[in-house]
This record gives structure tokens, C-alpha cells and sequence, in this order.
DNA sequence: CGTATCGAAGCATAAATTATTGACCGTCGA
DNA sequence: TCGACGGTCAATAATTTATGCTTCGATACG
């Protein structure tokens, strides 16, 4: 991934001054060109060793191999602020605006897919799968997050698990009185800080259920809490556009647990074949 | 100039140490990232100083100067794919499936972007945009189909522009006996061939509504009747994986729209900047 | 509250990398 | 033959990068 896109989705989580470090280098990247550790720490008032343990943390081997991959970042043109200044200034609606809005999916989808390991998509299919035949599947999001719950819980009922679903807190606290072991509960909360949602969470921990947290990569209270945290990465300065990136990306990273529990499993395969076709003939005539 | 054409045509020009140094560069010029001038010279069983001198003898200012244009090069060439592809070669599974998913994506989307055009889009941003201010507009969808008017409804909300969402037939067939000209209908409807959906549209467009309809590209009978049809193209042989791509197409389409709402109009742009901060104010506390 | 803990940042310094110096050596032309 | 010259290298200086340690402030906890 271009380091430019990489250091701007993780600008959020950032420190003050690491944050500075990741500005200058997304504003200046040409100048990096002909900047030392020492220089960049200089021009922006700090120290070296800053510098340094910022490249480190992004998962470069030091400072010259950021700046080695910034190089080449600039050289493709692919650092996606060029594109998208150009996508401003036209206001008309015509195939290039189409297809930026699509690139910036694109890469929110890379984000997304990079910050979140496969073990965990794994784990959440698993947890999920087992839950589907076992036990139940709880499902809540308020406001726009109860869409993403609500397609979900539309899938999964595809692949023979149901799932309670309520798009209010107290109802859910309710429902979730019932959880034992083995149950899950999936949280879809944006920016995680919801404080019922928390409190359902906690709750649902309690009773040894597993609590699957879906949030922004930001740090938050709930995703604190999570037995498994699924984590988007969506971001764009226009304030319209970035819930499209973020619904975007979310569902994408749905799609893939969705994926896997349609091919992970012979038998629950099999299961969903035979729906579909039982959906369709309901649906046809 | 490219370093590695300079390199190239002053080869002949060199020594014997210098003609190796260059041809090491030429033949392996993606190792050079993971080389230090001393590992370079250890390679060819020279002196590190050799390699300094041949890149000053360049006019590079030394080594790592040639080592970052090297890189440039390669990433404008695109002939550096060895490395970058086994870099990623980890988790390979899983990244190629859910690539592979997106890639399928991006082919569903550029055939329904392909098939509606542009003014259609156009239309529909309009029609929306008068029926937001000057009448009403309606919106239905049934079972899967709600999900997408659901997240439709919300995202006009945010533009100032409510809508009477119904997610049945009969009531819906209620709601829309108060319509008159200029408001708006937008169906949802995959398949196009529910029979009370299509008597509702019938009946809307009687009063002088304007339907607009969002199906699959196949003809049907909802398309048929509509003012405007938006339509959506996506295939998959795997029955489970076809919905995916026709949420996620459909999903871009009213983005589209979305986008072009957000943006075509100065006064509805700072409305809109408003209500999200608005919006923002009411989730933070 | 006081205190323990953790992480962020800087300073000092070690480690590495790069650049320069000066010595050596072979070649070539006078 | 000898001196000039270019090329190479080893040694070393200079620069750049990486790391260990300390301090400080925020936060959690008793």
C-alpha cells in the first residue's frame, strides 16, 4: 500500500507530534526527497529520534525506507490528493466523478482490509457459525449503523441463522438478558461511543457471551471491551463524502465474513444452496 | 532523465569496476532497495568506495541519491513487480479471495455505470431535488429491496430533504393517495415484477407523480412504467456471491446520486454542511 | 488524594552508512 | 626510464540512522 495512504489512515490514532510529522510528510512529499531524519525533525522542531520511531511504527524498517517508498508513492502518482482536488473542482456529475468516488472506495477498502487481520475475520465467521447452530446470534445498531446490522441479519437468515435484532438499546439490553455461553452479539457502532451500547456490551460479557464489536479504527470504549473488534478505515475531507466511504468499506469487510461463512463450511454450504433456491421460488412466481 | 537509461548509455565510457557496478544496477535494480553501498560492493567483490565515486561520477550526489531515483524509476516502469508482489505475498489467501470479491465489484460497477447515463443521473438528483423542496418524496422497498431505500431515506434526511418511507405495500399504497405532481416516487424493487408495487407506481404516476425506479437492468414491468430508470448490472455464477455485487452496485449508483445532490447546488451544499455538523453536535456530547 | 503504570518525547550515544583522503599500482606517452 | 594520470582500495572522517535511558505527563487504581 502507498505509504502516503497508509500514514493518512493512521493519522487519526496519532500523537500530537507524530501527527505533525505525518502532515508534513503527506503536504511535502516531494521534499523528502532531500531531507535527512535530522533535517525533518529541525524543520519541524522536534527530535530525530522522533522521526525515527514514527517511521518504525508505521512498519518501515527506518527512515530511509519510508522515505525510499515515498519516493516511489510520488513517482507512481498514486498518493489519491491529487485526484481528489481534481474531483472538487467539477461540479458536474459525469464518468471521472463516478469513478473517483469509486477509487476513494478503493482504497478505504485497502485500508480497511489491511488493518484487520484475516485471523480475525476468521474468528468472527467462526464465532458466528458456531452461535448460528448452537446458540443465538444477537445483532443492534442505532441510526445508520442499524442498516449495516439490518443487511446483515438479512444474509446471515440466508445461511440458516437467524438472528434477534433490535434497533434500540433498551429493547436489546431486554433481549440480551436471555445470553449464555457461546452466543454473540454484534455491536455496529461508528465511532464506538455510545454509552448503552457499552453498558449492553458489559452486560452481554457478563453472561460469557462473545461480544463482536464493527467501529471506526479510532480507539474507543467499546471496541475496549470487544472479544473481537472489526475495524474500518474511511477517510475524506469533505464531510458527504466520507459516510459513503465508511458504508462503503464496512460493507466490504461484511462481504468477506459473509464469504467465508458461505465457503467455510460443506454442510452449511449445501444449507445455503437450498435456501436461495427455496427464496427464489417464494420471490418467482 | 531516468538513472538507469543515464547508466545505460554512459556504460561504454566505463571501467571495468564501473562497466560491473552498472550492469548489477541495469540487471537488479529492484535488489538495490535492500542494499547499502558496502553490501552493493560486496556483491561484486569491489571496494565501497567505488560504488561512491561511480554514483558521484553520475552526478548523483552519492549513493543513496541514485538509490532513491532507482526507485522512482522502478515505480514509474512498473518493471519492479517481482519484489513488490512477494512482499505481499503474505496472508495470500485471504487477500486474494477478498480481492478478488472487490474485484468483482468494480466490474459490476463499471457495467452499471455503463448502462445508466449520465443525464438519467442527472434527472434523478433533480427531480429529487425539486420534490425535496417543493413536494414530497416517497420511497419504497420490500425485503432485501428496504434495506437500500432505508439507507437512501437517511442520507436525504441529512440534505433537508425527508421522505415518507413505507416498507409494505398496502400502507405504502396509502401514503402515496396524498401525492400529487411533482413529488417523487423511488421503488426498489431487484426484480421488478411485484405486482402491487407496479399497481402503486401505476397509481402514483395517475396523480402526476414522477416514479422512478431502481431495478435490475432485465426488462420488467416496474422498468416499464417508470420516468426514470436507474439500473443495476451484476452477475456471479455462485448464487450467494450475485447479491453481494448487486448491493454494492446499486449501493454506488445512489451514491452517485447522492454525490450530485451534495454537490449541484450552492444553497443545498451549505444546507447540508450545517445539518452534518448539527448532526454532530447531537452524537458527540 | 497519593501512587503505580504506561506511553510519548527528548537527549545522549552507539551503530550504521556514506563520503573523502591518501597511498598504491599499472599504463601510457615523452 | 620516468613522471603524469586514472583507477582502485583501505583507512578514516563525516554524516546519518537507530537505540537505550531518562523525564514527564496522563490515566488508572487503590
Amino acid at each position: 500500500m502507498s505509504p502516503l495512504v497508509k500514514i493518512r489512515s493512521e493519522r487519526d490514532q496519532m500523537s500530537a507530534v507524530e501527527r505533525r510529522i505525518a502532515d508534513f510528510i503527506l503536504e511535502n512529499a516531494q521534499l523528502l526527497r532531500d531531507y535527512s531524519s535530522q533535517q525533518l525533525a529541525n524543520a519541524l522542531g522536534i527530535s530525530q529520534s522522533s522521526v525515527v520511531k514514527f517511521t518504525q511504527k508505521l512498519g518501515f524498517k527506518g527512515y530511509p525506507d519510508l522515505k525510499y517508498s515515498v519516493g516511489e508513492a510520488i513517482a507512481r502518482a498514486d498518493n489519491g490528493d491529487a485526484t481528489h482536488v481534481a474531483t472538487q473542482a467539477k461540479a458536474a456529475f459525469d464518468e471521472s466523478a463516478s469513478g473517483n468516488l469509486w477509487r476513494r472506495k478503493a482504497e478505504s477498502e485497502e485500508e480497511t482490509r489491511l488493518i484487520n487481520a484475516p485471523e480475525t475475520l476468521q474468528a468472527v465467521a467462526e464465532a458466528i457459525a458456531t452461535a448460528g447452530t448452537k446458540g443465538k446470534v444477537f445483532m443492534i445498531g442505532l441510526g445508520d449503523d442499524d442498516i449495516y446490522a439490518r443487511s446483515f441479519a438479512l444474509r446471515l437468515s440466508l445461511l440458516g441463522v437467524p438472528s434477534i435484532h433490535n434497533f434500540d438499546a433498551p429493547r436489546m439490553a431486554a433481549s440480551v438478558s436471555a445470553a449464555g455461553a457461546g452466543d454473540v452479539l454484534l455491536v455496529f457502532s461508528e465511532h464506538g461511543n455510545h454509552p448503552a451500547l457499552c453498558k449492553i456490551g458489559r452486560f452481554f460479557r457478563e453472561r460469557r457471551g462473545r461480544l463482536i464489536t464493527v467501529t471506526r479504527h479510532t480507539s474507543n470504549p467499546l471496541r475496549a471491551i470487544a472479544d473481537l473488534a472489526l475495524l474500518v478505515s474511511a477517510h475524506d475531507d469533505r464531510p458527504y463524502i466520507q459516510p459513503v466511504l465508511y458504508q462503503s468499506a464496512l460493507q466490504h469487510l461484511l462481504d468477506g465474513v459473509y464469504v467465508q461463512l458461505c465457503e467455510g463450511d460443506e454442510q452449511r454450504h449445501v444449507q445455503l444452496l437450498s435456501n436461495l433456491e427455496r427464496v427464489q421460488q417464494m420471490l418467482e412466481p
